[in-house]
DNA sequence: ATCTCCCGCCATATG
DNA sequence: CATATGGCGGGAGAT
């Protein structure tokens, strides 16, 4: 029985604390019976104290239990008793809540640096972890593959596996959104919705066929899983059918929230579009069931990332729900070229901006031997003719994707979704990029002087059992290792502050397109920078174990461009402009300085440089490339146009500036460093390709061709139809005009993990102050959804327009059926 | 009663 | 074969 448990839990902690030897707790608690091997040290007791007492002290406490003193445990006793007393008499421990996933990914993201720095590739033993965290392994994994999923981890081994952090994420949602778009999402949704519509008024539609076909056509029977460049997953092993759930599932959650309107997306369309992908109409209840139930394990580690957040949508059926995309946003899809630095921080420029096309390659090659996912520049090319192909096809109004349900795994030969193209492979790029000077500058620069702080204790300098990357790495990372959350990866973060004076004009986004221009004088900046931060983060800042956790970064681009988002649209566009300008000076200028952070995926060409001596030959072709791309990258970042090619060619950027980029490039991935010497050379589609720059050149052409004037402002048209959307919960601003609209939204305004909120026993000095904060904002705002949008009738084929062109092309078509009302209420 | 979702059995995959 | 992974769904807290 349940009930005895919970009371025994505090006394049970207590008791079993001061009997190191035996037998931990045999009583009521299950769990503790498992744990075999486990010495039930004070320390252990101790840590199992505190998690149960509160996150926040855990965590900290935690990575300080070296050499904890019996003094210590008695403290830690304490305090949790005073929880105890002061919180409520008993009722606390062992409750649910206390073992959620929620709650347990919170720990575990705690473990580790949001954005690591290359230097500091953090290795996951799972067995570590479970036994730190006091988990059963199955729980670890649900994490472990919705961060998969989302390319924050990767799996090495057994048991291992590698830390990324957000590094990639930015490059991760805008590869999802793709594929998204790509699958039609949006009318999915809207095919759902209508139908409940249509059932309310029709006792019982014939709907059904109706629905059946153009689901049917819609809804992709295969949808492996989204990788990106350098992230492949390790292993062709990796790449049973079984990848289906939780790591394509969360994916295509993700994908929901990133092509939808309003970015709210309910637990039963959700659950209703991963099941009619996976089955054609399969009415079966008990399968939705388990899908909410895996959606809600999913949610809640999305939660913990604060990409989302629950919600209530109430409609006339009732309150159901839902959840928010709390997370970054993602840059408008803009076809093929993807340019634009979506990066969030410097850090991850370069990253991000990798090509659309490229993020997009799936991992379908299961058969096929190791093949390595090396990616050539002028793959790429190939790769995108082969999509826009598969578009067309698609595009026609039956069942378009139908074909690639045998690709599941079989050929490489069709590339089922998107371009399945070999990818390049971020190693690589770290690979070379990787030079002792860059890593210098890149100590150098980020305060070396670490905080004093406890830091995972274990980081057990991997041995790293990768070939070529890894030794690089290892030879070059001598250096930083400051500390996780230090040094590093605030210059990182960093930038972005910077970013959003210039790029205001979208309120929320996390990852503006940064400014990379204008990060010429990191080092000072960087300083200053960090000031900013750490003041701004006062306020609203979690109360983790680390302060300084990046995390802060994050939030801050929010609270700045609500201030003044407005105006700085107009303001920010003519900056992003003049910055470009100044980029192109700064750079030169920057050469010795350097640090200049590139934004874009344009540093694929630099793949190539791969091969042969890295340095001299990087530098070399990577100037001819960069001074290509350069201009191509910009253009969407600042939305202006696009430089004429003939510009394209002309710049000339110093070689120099690559090499930051690449550092910041590839933060991660030891794993793939696939082959250097000839990624060039590569492979199947190689032949097409016959010398790197040529293809880069094309491929740059060929964007800008493609590009049409308009697309490439991306300021959101849907927003400005539809205010209030996604944004409009924390922008002031926003909220008093909006009412015009039906919906309301209640907006209550809770920075805090829910989890959190209520609980006066985590008031620890940190939380305290927290509460009040939150409560504030509970203006009502409108929201309108356009629940029936429809590009064309039911058959004529979007395809194209939709696909390729992203949110614009969309809503021109639109055909807005009965709008909804729908209520909107957090927590 | 409904919403959440933890727990852990057990099929598979991996080594 | 022993383990590591990870579907899957019962059923019990939380509301």
């Amino acid at each position: 029985l349940k009930t005895p448990l919970k009371q025994a839990a505090t006394s049970q902690l207590v008791l079993t604390e001061r009997q190191p030897d035996c037998q931990p707790l045999s009583t009521p608690p299950k769990p503790q019976d498992t744990p075999p091997a486990e010495p039930w040290t004070p320390t252990s007791n101790l840590k199992m104290l505190i998690s149960a007492a509160s996150p926040e002290i855990r965590s900290r406490e935690q990575r300080k239990q070296l050499s904890d003193t019996s003094a210590e445990v008695l403290q830690a006793k304490h305090c949790l008793q005073e929880h105890l007393l002061g919180d409520e008499y008993e009722k606390s421990q062992p409750s649910r809540k206390e073992k959620s996933l929620g709650l347990l990914c919170h720990k575990f993201l705690a473990r580790y640096p949001d954005y690591p720095s290359a230097a500091q590739k953090s290795y996951i033993c799972l067995d570590e972890v479970t036994e730190e965290l006091h988990v059963e392994r199955r729980r670890i994994y649900d994490i472990v593959n919705v961060l998969e999923s989302l390319h924050m981890v990767s799996r090495l081994a057994r048991n291992r596996y590698i830390w990324h952090g957000r590094h990639n994420l930015p490059q991760t949602l805008q590869a999802l959104k793709r594929v998204g778009e790509e699958n039609k999402y949006i009318q999915q949704i809207q095919m759902i919705k209508k139908r409940e519509y249509e059932h309310e008024f029709e006792p019982d539609g014939e709907k059904k066929e109706e629905m059946a076909s153009s689901l049917g056509s819609s809804e992709q029977s295969e949808m492996p899983f989204v990788e990106l460049p350098g992230v492949e997953f390790r292993a062709a092993s990796v790449n049973g059918r079984k990848y289906k759930s939780l790591r394509v599932m969360s994916q295509k959650f993700v994908m929901l929230f990133l092509v939808s309107t309003p970015q709210i997306v309910s637990l039963e369309v959700a659950a209703k579009i991963l099941i009619g992908e996976d089955q054609l109409e399969d009415l079966d209840k008990s399968k939705f069931k388990t899908k909410i139930r895996r959606l809600y394990d999913i949610a809640n580690v999305l939660s913990s990332l604060k990409l989302i957040k629950k919600v209530h949508v109430t409609e006339e059926r009732g309150r159901k729900p839902a959840f928010k995309w709390t997370g970054p946003e993602v840059l408008p899809n803009i076809q093929d070229t993807k340019l634009e630095a979506t990066s969030t921080t410097c850090s991850s420029p370069i990253s991000e901006s990798i090509p659309s096309k490229e993020h997009c390659s799936k991992n379908l090659f299961p058969s096929k031997g190791k093949q390595n996912f090396t990616r050539h520049s002028s793959l790429i090319k190939l790769v995108k003719s082969i999509e826009n192909d598969r578009r067309k096809i698609q595009s026609a109004p039956t069942s378009p994707v139908k074909i690639s349900t045998s690709t599941y795994q079989s050929l490489p030969v069709f590339p089922s979704t998107i371009a399945q193209l070999p990818a390049i492979t971020k190693p690589q790029l770290e690979g070379q990029s990787k030079t002792a000077e860059e890593m210098q500058m890149k100590c150098a620069l980020p305060s070396a002087e670490a905080v004093p702080k406890a830091e995972p204790s274990e980081q057990p300098a991997p041995s790293q059992p990768l070939g070529v990357s890894p030794a690089s790495h290892s030879s070059v990372s001598p250096v930083i290792l400051p500390h996780p959350h230090s040094g590093v990866s605030y210059a990182i973060y960093l930038h972005p502050s910077q970013a959003h004076t210039v790029t205001t004009y979208s309120p929320g986004f996390m990852l503006q397109p940064l400014p990379c221009a204008n990060v010429t004088g990191v080092k000072s900046n960087s300083s200053k920078v960090i000031n900013k931060t750490t003041t701004e983060e006062g306020d609203n800042q979690i109360a983790t174990a680390e302060p300084t956790k990046p995390l802060a970064a994050e939030e801050r681009p929010e609270m700045k461009s609500e201030t003044s988002s407005q105006r700085c649209l107009k303001r920010s566009q003519a900056l992003q402009e003049n910055n470009l300008i100044k980029r192109h000076r700064s750079d030169e200028e920057s050469l010795g300085t350097s640090l200049t952070f590139f934004p874009s995926g344009y540093l694929i060409p630099l793949t190539h440089c791969t091969h042969g001596n890295k340095a001299d030959c990087s530098n070399k072709e990577k100037a001819g490339m960069c001074s290509l791309q350069h201009p191509t990258y910009s253009s969407p970042v600042t939305g202006v146009i696009p430089m004429p090619a003939s510009e394209l060619k002309t710049v000339n950027i110093p070689a120099f500036h690559i090499t930051p980029l690449n550092i910041m490039l590839s933060p991660n991935s030891i794993a793939a460093a696939p082959v250097l010497s000839n990624s060039c050379l590569n492979s199947s589609n190689a032949s097409s390709a016959p010398n790197p720059s040529s293809s880069a050149l094309n491929f740059m052409l060929q964007h800008i061709g493609l590009i049409p004037a308009g697309v490439q402002v991306p300021a959101n048209p849907v927003l400005q139809h539809v205010p209030a959307s996604s944004q409009a919960e924390n922008s002031s601003h926003s909220s008093g005009n909006t009412n015009l609209q039906e919906g309301k939204v209640r907006t209550n305004t809770a920075p805090w993990p829910w989890w959190v909120e209520g609980e006066g026993q985590c008031s620890d000095s940190f939380t305290a102050g927290k509460p009040s904060a939150p409560k504030e904002p509970q203006e009502p705002q409108a929201v309108t959804e356009n629940f029936f949008r429809t590009p064309g009738g039911p058959n004529s084929g979007f395809s194209l327009s939709a696909t390729s062109e992203g949110p614009e092309r969309t809503s021109q078509g639109t055909l807005n059926i009965p709008q909804r009302k729908l209520e909107v209420s957090e927590d």
